[in-house]
Parts: C-alpha cells; structure tokens; sequence
DNA sequence: CTCATAATGATATTCTGA
DNA sequence: TCAGAATATCATTATGAG
C-alpha cells in the first residue's frame, strides 16, 4: 500500500482515507512537488517519511510545538498531536541518520528523541573577536595607534592586562622619541604624535591646525582596524562554490520598473501554481546574509524578486526586495509625487547644509536614531574652524556619521536626527500616524514598516480591478502600510484581517482605520503562530475568500544593522517567515477547494 | 512596570583606480 | 580585469530614571 502525501489545506477537507488522518504533511511544493497528490511507492513514501521526520524532528523547538521548520520540508501536526505521537505512529521506521544519503553539508547533527527539548541549537554565535583582537580593539578605542597596540601585544602576549599594556606603550614611546609623549586619552590636543594615521590628507603639517579631536583620532583609528581585519578576512575565504546559486542583487535596484524611469521589464510569466486569485506580496530587506533570497523565492513559486530602492519614491533610500504574482503593467504613482530630496523635503535645513555634504537623498530610515552625544561630538569637531572651511579628515568623520545615522543640519554647526513626524512623511503616512504612541516606540514602528508610495505603485494595477473594494490579508501588518496605500489609491477596504502581535501597532492600525471612516470590517488576529487552518477556513468562508494576501516578514535576523543575532532565516524572529507562506498555502488550498 | 538613552560590529556589496 | 577601499544597513541590550 502507498503513501498518500496532502498537500495542507486538503487533508482535513476531502474525506479520503490516509495513514496520517490526524497529521497533515505538507511539503514545499517546489522541493517536494512532483508528490503532491500522488501515490508513492513504498520505497519512495519510505525515504520521503524518513526524510521528512529527520528534518522534522531536528529543528522542532519542543515535542510540543505544533510546527516544525526546516528550510525545504514543512511539517503541520494535526490537533492535539504531538511530536512524541509522529513518533510513536512510526514505530516501523528505524531513524538514524548516519545511514541515509544526505549530502555532508545537510547531514542532520544526532538528537535525542526522548528530549524534546530542541536539538538544533544555533551554533556557537559566529566566532567573536579572538582574545588578541579584542584586546587590540580595546586599545584602539582608547586612542592608541594599531601598530604600537599590536607590538604591546606581540610583545606581552594577548592575555597581559590593560593597564600593563598601557605601561609598555608609553614606555615604547619615550624611547622612541625625546620628547615627552603623554597618554592619548590624557591629551589630544598638543601637536601631532608620530604614527600612521596622521598621514591623511598631509595636514600633519599644516599649521591651520588648531585641535587635533579625540573623536575623530579614534574614529581614523578603529576604521584602521577593521579595514585591516577585513582583509585577512578576505584573504583567507576563497570564493564561494556555490556561487551562481545565489540571488544577485541588481545594480540599479528599479525592479521592473519605477516612474520616470526607463521599463526594465514590461511583462513576465508566472508559473501556474502562482497564479492568483488570491494576490499575493511578500516584502523583506534586500541585503540579507547570503542564500536568503534563493531560499524565500524556492518557498514563493521560485517568483523573481523585485528589487527596488524607494529612493525612486521619496527623498529617503529604502532597498527591499519584494514577490508577488501581480501585474506588471500599467503601474502608476501614488499622487501627489513627494518631494524628492532632503532639500525640497526640508527647505529649513538649506541654509545651514555645509557645501561639501553632498548628500540629496537620505539613507534608509531604521529603528534607532543617533544618540546627543554623536551630534555633540560632532559639533565640537567643527566648532573649531570658524569662519574655514573644515580640513577634509574631519569632514570625512562628518559625513560618515551623517550618513550613518541619518543626520540632518538644523543649525550652524549643528546636527539632529529625524522626527517621527518627518520619518512618516517620508515614508508616505499621513502626518501623526503613529501619534500616540511613546517616542521610542514610533521610531521603531516606523523604523519597521512600508514605503507606502512603492508599496502603492505596485498596489496601483488592483485599482481597475477590484472597484468595488478589496478583501485583504495582512500578515505583519505593522503599522498597516499596506492599507494605506490602498486607502490611498482610492480602492475601497471591504474586509481587513490584520494579523499582527504588537499592541502597539494594531492601536495605530484601529486609530487610522477609525479617523479615515472606513467602511469595511477590520479583523484584528494577534499571534499568527496561532491562526489555524480552520480559522482560516472560517475566515474564508465568512468572508468570501481573499484578494490579496499581503505581509513582510521580521527582517531582525536578516538585516546588516543587527549585530548580535544576524543568524539568517533561522533566526528567532525571522523565522516566521514560514508562517507566512503556511498562510498562503493554506489560504490557495482552501479557495481552490471553493472554487 | 515604561520609557529614554547610549554603547555595542560585522557583512555583503559596489566602487575605484591601477 | 581585479584587489583593495568605500559604503550601507526595517537592531539588541544594559542601564537608570521616574
């Protein structure tokens, strides 16, 4: 006898006898779909269990967990089944992985079925600074010059401490010179050291010099180091095998096509599995570690991502890649097209914009903002050259930390980051969208979300279709940048199902939904770990199916701009990006069972 | 408890000049 | 063409005040 594989969203629904009635199993349809449907062999229904339970069972957090993850299998357990239940269900199936053939790279590391605690813990973070390095970093930071830190150590071996360190700099220091050299952090602001970094620019020299900064010392130097590490880096990783796997990100990230801009790509041909109804868009960060973008498009139909930086839109950058199954003709802008530069954006800010920041466009607008003591430094470095144009290392310094945190010039000499307010209007909310809330906690919602205008200028093809309103799923929804670009298309919300954990958020999302009248039925779901096939299935039949299922998942793991966690798909928060493609496939079976 | 603040690197990619 | 430099990045955590 076979096996029956169902794909989700049929199993509880079709009545047809199968050996896992209480358990469905699902299989990525691109991995696993030529099985769908049909009646395996015994052998082949063997390897595919075996398969299936290994993967299952050694990335499922706990027997408890009702889903298990794995990069090309995706496991759904029936009600009130357990891991331990799979288990015992499947007492014929002898599992040890060392006897099947995985490739070396995919061998599966040895669990413990009687724990049910997690086998897949993430390896040890990637490897940290070296003893040595770190020790290096630290002396950099204080001041002290890459290459007389390096011989300290060289010299006393990484573990001495500190302060002896220290001693054995300053001892280095008065043989090597008569004078007296004091300490960096001590004093800074006498006449130049002897050292590399003070080659820059050749204004060692220079005696328009007034105040060599502490800041801008440390910041040559700590750019020193990594440029440094960087290179051995470099040299010791050959280049990837695997490299033409990997989705490139393109130069000029226009997808297929922005506004005023010359078409890339004026049609395409989707798979057939990806056809809608219903539409469907998935948004995430696009530089994310490598193989992350390949991974998501195998999950989504192998779809090509879309990737556009909002630059096109408004005055601030934004480089997201995007999937969906939407047309691609006929797009238009959202109207009226914002102001395209800071200096439009900000006409208060022209008058104190120092020539040599050449900036036009902002950088990508995150959840933190600069902290006072970044402008305060900054202030004090150019304070000095009154009346002078500042010498090129300290507008360098400058400019770097301008750019790093978004900085804007709101007086002479003076620096500040962004307002929430300004932050939503670049991003093409209404004004005081997010008001209401705590400070910390807009920049970080904000920080968070859609660029309504691209976001729009996609949406905009669903206009002339669906004139009598929109049925849409939203799944981390945020601040509900989705249904403001289509409120603002003028395409009527008839029904919203929100999914999204954040309070906070789902506040903003009710507040707008009740000062702009809408007319539609708003459903908030919290968790979407917890929304079932069958509330989905209630949903569905409720409300008559949807149109479009919208949702970018948690960038956390993915994003540069995280320095502890960036573990990739697997990450604690990104990894809900399963959940999102459960929900479509669940959502496109139970439709087409409908239909 | 909430909120604000500040300190905390690393990576993938593009650019550039020889 | 290519090595090295330059650039950009939807963040997490500890801490302290109220």
């Amino acid at each position: 006898m076979g096996i029956r594989v169902w794909p989700y969203g049929h199993w509880y629904d079709s009545g047809e006898p199968s050996p896992y009635r209480d358990t469905s199993i699902c299989f990525s349809p691109n991995i696993f779909g030529s099985a769908l449907g049909r009646n395996l062999s015994r052998a082949g229904a063997d390897h595919l269990i075996r398969l299936l339970l290994l993967n299952a069972l050694s990335s499922c957090k706990s027997s408890a967990d009702a889903l298990a993850y794995q990069d090309d299998v995706y496991i759904f357990l029936g009600m009130g089944l357990s891991m331990k239940a799979l288990e015992n269900s499947l007492p014929q199936y002898e599992l040890d992985p060392c006897d099947l053939q995985f490739p070396e790279s995919e061998r599966l590391s040895p669990y413990d079925f009687s724990s049910g605690d997690s086998c897949l813990e993430i390896e040890e973070d990637v490897e940290h600074l070296s003893a040595k390095e770190r020790k290096l970093l630290q002396l950099v930071e204080m001041g002290f010059l890459i290459d007389e830190a390096s011989s300290a150590i060289e010299a006393s071996g990484p573990d001495t401490d500190i302060t002896e360190l220290m001693d054995y700099i300053s001892a280095a220091r008065m043989n090597t010179s008569d004078e007296q050299q004091e300490l960096p952090c001590q004093n800074l602001h006498d006449d130049e050291q002897p050292g590399p970094s003070h080659q820059h620019g050749g204004l060692s020299t220079s005696k328009k010099r007034k105040k060599l900064f502490k800041e801008e010392e440390i910041w040559e130097n700590k750019q020193e180091f990594w440029r440094r590490k960087q290179k051995q880096s470099y040299k010791k990783q050959a280049k990837s095998p695997d490299y033409e796997d990997i989705v490139h990100l393109p130069k000029l990230m226009i997808g297929f096509g922005v506004p005023d801009h010359p078409l890339h790509m004026s049609h395409r041909t989707l798979p057939k599995s990806a056809v809608g109804p219903p539409y469907f868009y998935f948004e995430n960060v696009a530089w994310t570690p490598k193989g992350v973008w390949t991974t998501i498009s195998r999950f989504l139909y192998n779809i090509e991502p879309e990737f556009i930086d909002s630059l096109y839109f408004s005055a601030a950058a934004r480089k997201r890649g995007y999937i969906h199954n939407l047309p691609i003709e006929n797009r238009f802008p959202l109207l009226p097209i914002p102001p395209m530069t800071i200096q439009e954006f900000l006409p208060h800010t022209r008058s104190w914009w120092p020539s040599w920041d050449y900036r036009s466009k902002l950088n990508c607008l995150q959840t933190c903002h600069a902290s006072v003591q970044t402008t305060n430094k900054i202030r004090n470095a150019l304070e000095s050259w009154i009346d002078e144009v500042p010498p090129e290392r300290t507008q360098k310094y400058v400019l770097y930390e301008c750019k790093k945190w978004n900085l804007i010039w709101t007086g002479k000499n003076r620096v500040s980051v962004l307002e929430p307010d300004e932050i939503e209007l670049l991003l093409g909310y209404p004004i005081n969208h997010t008001r209401g809330a705590s400070r910390t906690d807009r920049y970080k919602s904000l920080g968070n979300s859609f660029q309504v205008d691209t976001v729009a200028f996609h949406f905009s093809v669903l206009k002339k279709m669906f004139p009598n309103g929109i049925s849409v799923l939203s799944l981390f929804s945020g601040i509900g940048g989705a249904e403001v670009a289509l409120h603002r298309l003028g395409i009527p919300l008839k029904n919203v199902v929100s999914v999204e954990i954040s309070e906070v958020n789902n506040i903003i999302l009710r507040g707008w939904w009740e000062q702009t009248n809408q007319k539609g039925n708003l459903i908030e779901l919290g968790d979407i770990q917890k929304v079932t096939g069958e509330r989905l299935s209630e949903l569905i039949h409720s409300l008559g199916g949807f149109d479009l299922i919208v949702g970018g998942s948690p960038c956390n793991n993915l994003t540069g701009s995280n320095r502890l966690s960036r573990n990739g798909l697997a990450g604690e928060q990104s990894v809900l990006f399963h959940e999102y493609y459960r929900i479509l496939y669940t959502v496109k079976g139970i439709m087409d069972i409908m239909s």
